[in-house]
Formats: structure tokens, C-alpha cells, sequence
DNA sequence: ATTTGTGTTAAGGTTAGGTTAAACAGGCGA
DNA sequence: TCGCCTGTTTAACCTAACCTTAACACAAAT
């Protein structure tokens, strides 16, 4: 099982800037939406859940303090960090008062970018207290969102899930490329292990198969007498 | 009434930055605990429970860095500032691999560190206050209004709501692409979670389609015996 | 060879939801 | 007081979603 990406919005008005940095971030592992101003930055912020947002200062027409104020008051919990070029002290506290987690100047080291992104989402992550509980995953090209219960191939179709599939499908990609016995499932899901029950599991397997059959590189396997192992198999 | 001071323990080896910055903050409604180093620092924090660690970094015998491992033993979340007089890109690494929730090069300037202690603490009360009131929301080509109780759509008809056809929307919007369970619903605005007052809540997820209709990239989805989902598809 | 386990499809039953219309309730003006 | 308006609930009917069970075929283990 793979754990899907941390989202970040990065609005950036410097093309080139922009386009660098996403590609250092994305190498990093984050799933990285780039927006040109805070207009666009704004309407992308809204139609998405992303872990943190990052904000240049000076942009036209809308500033990052503006932009801030406007995804606070949408969402008062996720993490900003603004990039400026000024040093100012105005624009700092400025920063702070527009709720800003964190604050760089502008030329900054990536790394240091990359430790705080870690730091902030770490600590966000433990402050939940029920973070334990996982519904989002990549396996192989689909994306599982087993709060939504949907399962989506390549950004195409959007594949809705009933409860028992969804629960199924998320018990399986816990245990990606590994076994998931089939009592698990069954005290797990069905509260019971009996030879209803477990043909009714099966029936289930056999609709999942059916959903991931559009990718060749993903698959439920049988583990005669085990249980089952979702397979994926790299490109 | 009137909240109690934040605690703030500051550990700071030099002596007379350490009374002078410790005059500050109490000058500014802290409750501040100053120690002269590593040692007297973590048995000071361990007899009480602060609100935030302001930790110099440079200190004989125990540095900062390792004052913090300490710490966070003792306690994951309470935020923990550095101050150093270094620049150094290690060292600022090394700083948010301890944990750190922020990062102060001397000299800094005093009001920047209010700031940044207001915003942590601010971020950490925040956490667990209740949502606030929001009145105005942008539905893909909508405006809903819920002070006022109206939807209009791309500045043609004003549709009026009822008070429920109102909240209805309004938690709907809060929950925008999001889930919105059904018994949220039922407990905030009927009150009670029965038969009767679910297939109320049927018949006005009805009237909203209705009124949605008229913009194809807005719609309220079912998620089967969850509650619903308000869903704004992009352009 | 026989038993046990799995793959799969389809039928059946149950519950949740979509929708419309009628019933009900309270406020208000005639 | 009566009727009307508005908002809300209840009823009714229908479809969709969901889950189980049955049935039959095949595979694996013994």
C-alpha cells in the first residue's frame, strides 16, 4: 500500500519560479497544484482539499496576505506558508496577523522549504487525534477515497462504492502486495465468519475484480485457504 | 472573564538577553519561566506544563537541539521556538528535525516573536474551537446568502429559501465536495434523528436539486446511507 | 476421486432515497 | 372567526442501492 501524496497549492506568479519549484516539490513527493495569481489560486483552493498552501506576497491584482485571508475564512485549519522577497517587518507580522504557519524570504533554500512542509505536516498530523483512521490511496493508477467510497481510474471515471466493496477495497490496499486473510475481512466487515458469510466475501471479490479490471497492474490474488492479496505490479 | 496568562518557558543562557526578553514577554501578558540551561531548563518544563518553549539554541552543556529531543519525550505537542544566533543552513535543519515550530535568528526583532507566539497559540486554540459563523458562500455560479436567506444565480433570479431549505444548503456548503453525514443534519436543524424527520430532510434535498438545477456543475450527491455530498465540477 | 475452497452470475429481499402531493400548523389580514 | 399564505411534515409510490443466498462451474488440496 501506497499512501497517496500530500496535496499543496502553490500559488506563484513568476512562471518560471513557479514551474521550478512544483517540479522540486513533486520530486519530493507532493502532489503539488501550481495557480498563476490569487484569483486562480482561490477557485483551485476551493475545489480540492490540499494538506498545505503556499503563497507568495506579491502577486497583482490579489496579494498572498489577501489570498490567505480569503482560505482562512473557508478553512481555518490548513497550514499557509508565504514566500516574499521583502524582508520587511511590516510584512512579516502582516503574514502572521493573515495566519501564516510559517514564513520564508525569498531567494531560501529548498531544503529548508522541504524541512518545514515536513514539520508542519507532521505536527498537523499528530494533532489530529483520530488520524488513525485512513481513507485515502493510490493503488496502482486508481485512487481510493474510502471516506467518499469512490474509486477513480485515471482521472476518468468516477467509480461509486458500496459500503461493503468500499470497506473491502480499503482492507485490501492496507495490505498491498501482502496477504489479507480472509478472517480479517470477515470479523472485520461481516462481524462474522461463517460459510455465509465468506460466500458473500467472495462475491465481493468478484466485484472488485470487475471495477480494477480496467488497469493491468493492479489485481486480487487468492491465497487457497489464507485469504487475498492485492497485487501491483510496477511499471 | 479573563483567560489566565500562557505559560511560557524560555531557556536562554546568556543573562541579560534572558531578563531582558523575559521583561518583554511578561510586559506583553506571559507568564514566563526563565532558565539558565539545558539542564535547569527540562526540570523546570517537566514540574509544569507550558504553553510554548522558547529555546536559545548555543548553550553549554545541553544545546537546544537536544533540550528539544527531550521535550518532545516528555510531551508531542506543545510548540517549541529556536533561537540562534547562527544562520547556518545545518542548524535550521536541524531544528525542525527536533521539532521545532518556528525559527528565530538573532538579532530578531521583538514584535516579530510576539507575532509568532500569538499565531501558534492562536493555531493551537483554534484547533478545538467549534466552526464559526459564515453567512456567504460561492456554489460554482451561485451566491447563497444565508443571513439573508436567498440564492441567487449569476446575478439573475433571487431565489428565496425557507429556514430549513437555508441550513440545508448552508451545511451542505460547509461540507462543499465533501461529506455532509445525514445525521449532521438531522441533529443541527431538526433536532432529532428519527423516520420522520430523515424523510423531511429527503423532500428538501429535493427542493435544493431543484434549485441547482439550473447549473450543471453544481449537484448534491447521495452517499448511501451516509448523507450527502454538494459536489462543484471544474470548468 | 473426493472433498473443500473459490469464481462468478443471477435472483430475491430489504432498506434507503427520489419525488410528488396531500395534510397540517401557525401567522396574519380581512 | 374565517380563509389564506407559507413553511413543514407525513404519506404514498416508485426506483435505486445494497446485501445475501443459491446455483453451477472450476481449482486446489488431500
Amino acid at each position: 500500500m501506497e499512501t497517496v501524496e500530500k496535496k499543496i497549492l502553490l500559488v506563484e506568479d513568476d512562471p518560471n519560479f513557479g514551474i521550478v519549484l512544483k517540479d522540486y516539490l513533486s520530486m519530493n513527493d507532493f502532489d503539488v497544484t501550481l495557480a498563476k495569481n490569487g484569483m486562480e489560486g482561490f477557485e483551485k483552493f476551493k475545489k480540492d482539499n490540499f494538506d498545505v498552501c503556499i503563497l507568495d506576497v506579491m502577486m497583482p491584482y490579489k496579494d498572498g496576505f489577501t489570498l490567505a485571508k480569503e482560505i482562512r475564512e473557508k478553512n481555518e485549519h490548513v497550514p499557509i506558508v508565504f514566500l516574499t522577497a521583502k524582508t520587511m517587518k511590516e510584512d512579516v507580522l502582516k503574514g502572521y496577523k493573515a495566519g501564516a504557519d510559517d514564513y520564508l524570504n525569498k531567494p531560501f533554500d529548498s531544503e529548508v522549504l522541504l524541512m518545514k512542509l515536513k514539520a508542519i505536516l507532521q505536527r498537523k498530523a499528530s494533532n489530529s487525534l483520530a488520524d488513525s483512521k485512513q481513507f485515502e490511496f493510490k493503488v496502482g493508477n486508481f485512487h481510493l477515497n474510502s471516506k467518499l467510497r469512490f474509486l477513480k481510474y485515471k482521472d476518468e471515471e468516477t467509480i461509486k462504492l458500496s459500503p461493503k466493496e468500499n470497506e473491502l477495497l480499503r482492507l485490501l490496499a492496507l495490505h498491498e502486495n501482502d496477504l489479507m486473510p480472509r478472517e480479517l475481512a470477515l470479523t472485520k466487515i461481516w462481524r462474522d465468519d461463517n460459510y455465509f458469510t465468506s460466500r458473500s466475501m467472495d462475491v465481493y471479490i468478484a466485484k472488485l475484480r470487475k471495477y480494477l479490471k480496467r488497469d493491468d497492474s493492479v489485481e486480487i490474488l487468492n491465497i487457497h485457504g489464507e485469504g487475498f492479496r492485492l497485487v501491483v505490479k510496477d511499471d
